[in-house]
Parts: C-alpha cells; sequence; structure tokens
DNA sequence: GTGGTCTAGACCACC
DNA sequence: GTGGTCTAGACCACA
C-alpha cells in the first residue's frame, strides 16, 4: 500500500516528517543501512526524486550519512537522534495542547485525564 | 479559501470531524442557523451531495437538526455537544498517547511535559 | 398537496379506492351532494378525466349517482355503503393477514397481539 | 422484475422495508451472502447508488454487514433478525389498525372478523 | 432559496 | 468483480 498525504503540504516534507519517526521509533535503527532511494521511494509510492529530496534534507539535519559506494545510513550519534525524538515529541505535544485548548481544555484538565489513562492502563482491572 | 483533505479517510468523514469542531468550539452557536448546503459545500470545495451527506450524519448525531424550509441548525441541547466535545476530546488524547508511546515516552513523562508547559505559561520566567 | 400515487395501479383505480374510502369513513356523508368533478380532480391534483372515470366506476357500483343539472351525490342507501365497508375492511384483512404471515406469524399470534393493542387502549395505564 | 414503488416515500426507504422484509421472511439466510449492489439495484430497477444507501442504513441497523472484497452478507444473529421481525409486525399492526378503525370498526369487531378468517382456513366447511 | 432525493457515471482499493 | 466514495446535474416540495 502506498503511504497517505495530505494534499495541503508538500510531500517532501511529510516524507521526512514520517522517516524521522521512524528512525527515532527504531524502525531503522542506530547505524542501519536504509534500503535504496529506489525501494524507500517504491514503498512510499512516490518518486524517487521527492524521496531524494527528503533524504538529503535528512542528511543534511543529521540524521543520516551516504557513503559513496556504500549506500545510506543511520546516524551512530545517538544523541542526534534522542535530540529528533524530542523535536517530534514537543510538536505532538504543541499539537495536541493547541487542539484540546481550542476544545475549550485548561492543561490541568488535561493532565488530570492523562493520569486517569495512567490508572487505566496500570493495573488490568479493580472494579470491573 | 476550499479546506484540505487527506486522501486516505473519505472526505464526508472529515467535514463531519471538522464541522463537529467547529460547532463544539463555538464557531457556530448553539441553536445558530447554519448556512445552506451549498454554501458550506462551496465553502468547502466539495460537492453538496458530500456536504449534505455529513450533515445528515450530523444530524443523526443529534448535534443538529433540519426544518424542511427554514435551514439547518445547531442543536439547542448543551449536553449534546458537551457529550461531543469530550468525545472529540478522549479522541485527541488516545491519538496523542500512541503517537508519544510509539515515540517511546511513558505517560508519566508525558505528564511531566505537560507541567512544564503549563509552568511556562504560568510565569514568563524562563530557564532553558 | 396533490395525493399520491402508486406507479403500479393506474391512477383512477387508487381514485375508486379513495374517494370509496371517504364516503366509507363518513367524510362524504349519505346522500351528500360532491364537489364537482373539476374540483375533485384539482383537489387530487389529476386530470379530470381520469377522476370523471372514477367517479363513473362508483357510480356503476351504486355508490353515487349523478342528476344532471343539480350535480353528483352520494347514494342515501346505507347497505350500500355498508357493503363497500366490508368490502374494504376485508380487503385490508387479506392484506394484513398476507403481511402477517409472510412474516411468518400464525393468525393466533396476530389475534393474541391485537388483544393486547385492545387493553392497551381499554384503560390508560395500570403499571407505570 | 423491477420493483414499484410509491411516490410519497423515498425509495431508498422503501429499499430498506423491502429488503428488511425479505431477510425476516428467510429470502436471504442467516448468514447468506447477498447479491452486489449492482445486482439488486438492477434487480429493483434503481440507481446503485439508491441501493447503496439503503444497504448502508440496514448495515447500520446491524442486519447485514459487509466484506470489502468478498461482498455483503445477512447477520448471523439471529436475535437482530428477530427483534427486526417484530418491529415490522408492530408497524403493520398500527397501519391495519389505523386503516380499520378509520373504515369504523372497533378492536373487538377485528378480533372477531380474524377468529372468522382463522374458522375459515381451518376447515373447509364454508356456511356463506 | 432551502433541504432532500435520485440518477448517471466515474474512480479507488482490495483480492 | 466487490464495496465504497465522489461529482455533476437534475428534480421535488415547501414557504
Amino acid at each position: 500500500m502506498t503511504w497517505s498525504f495530505q494534499n495541503d503540504t508538500p510531500i517532501y516534507a511529510q516524507l521526512i516528517h514520517t522517516m524521522k519517526q521512524q528512525i527515532v521509533a527504531g524502525v531503522y535503527a542506530t547505524g542501519e543501512k536504509l534500503p535504496s532511494v529506489r525501494d524507500l521511494a517504491a514503498e512510499a509510492g512516490v518518486n524517487p526524486n521527492t524521496m531524494q529530496r527528503a533524504l538529503t534534507e535528512l542528511e543534511r539535519e543529521g540524521l543520516m550519512y551516504s557513503q559513496r559506494t556504500a549506500g545510506r545510513f543511520v546516524t551512530e550519534d545517538r544523541n542526534m537522534i534522542e535530540a529528533a525524538k524530542k523535536a517530534l515529541a514537543e510538536e505532538q505535544v504543541k499539537r495536541f495542547l493547541t487542539a484540546m485548548t481550542g476544545l475549550g481544555y485548561e492543561i490541568s484538565d488535561i493532565i488530570a485525564l492523562l493520569e486517569q489513562e495512567e490508572n487505566k492502563g496500570d493495573v488490568s482491572c479493580q472494579q470491573s
């Protein structure tokens, strides 16, 4: 299946985001060799040029590097990945907070909601 | 402005979601007359039928009602709207949590992050 | 509003049925003068010729008679009307029974259902 | 054969009713695969979209479910079907009673009529 | 002009 | 071929 894209943000930007998430989430481990541009493009159902552009950007950000002959690898710098992770998380938080405050929730309300979730997940079932 | 749609979920579903959000957020107040189907469709840049379908569904959910010739109105039942708001919030929370846990965060981490945000918003002193 | 017709049975037949029902139900009383063909046709939203045909048939059945100058009248023969009533009732019963047996109900079941209805209608409310 | 429709109620509503009746009556058995939307539409002589709408509604009511590629099936939940049957029967009874009382019959009269029918059906002796 | 219904025809994803 | 979605355009009843 080809991925799904929003038609308001450029596809290459969405690719960057998705690849970043996959690296941070460990789909592609630290130092791991990535599939070829052609394969990645095919998997995502986009033009190889578009995928190339995304990868170049990710390289510029330091999340991956390419060696002429051997291929393209995820960075071995865990701090780098950690930083990317934090950035992504912050983005999620920001988006989430915007949505929730737009719905009329205060941060304190939200924290309360999350604590509820935490208890829900902690113990399997306390009282039916 | 025509709205933007993801190409993985049906447009009518996205319309439902957006309209719901707008009602909950008070863009369309309780009991207020909504624009005509045709106008809403034009505004969203979709076919009137598609908008119609979304509105029909919202009507079925009780968030609005239509009067043959007079037009379509937001429900006057605040509880209804409140319930919709809660449902939307829960959806946001769920989505957020899966994204964050996918990134490797525990709920406790997330709560900590949010508390940080809270303090940031509270006072203007920043000690990055 | 113009009446509603099925598109499988001729309109004149449906007119006969409806007029018959109205006479039997007393909408047009025994011996009463009927509106003009033109008016009846307008009321039903059909061509006067079609209404004429229906009325002619009703005359043939003896439910009404016309006097050249004075107009058209419901029969004064109560037996006639009574018979028509029975015929209509029988038709209803037949249709009803077909539907219900088609649904898998036995006549005894149906009678039980109706007796329930009778009790329901009899007393306003016995127990909440 | 194309079906016949009344021109006062929307076709899709009539389709819902007819399909429901057929399921309840066992024309389409529990769990059975239904013809394709297109075939059903052709059989009924309506546009596939109209038939689709009816089926969607029936799905929502739980009387059938669809599998992306395999087709559409009658629910396997006999209780569901039983409930639908009762609802249809109640509707028939209500309609019948209003028609008959409109003709001037009391419920007791009607029950008497039905008992007559019962006896008629029981033994073949007729003493008209 | 409003909501609602219907048709015809197209496209998509899935297997 | 299946279900599902979307569009474009038409028509109706109502007021």
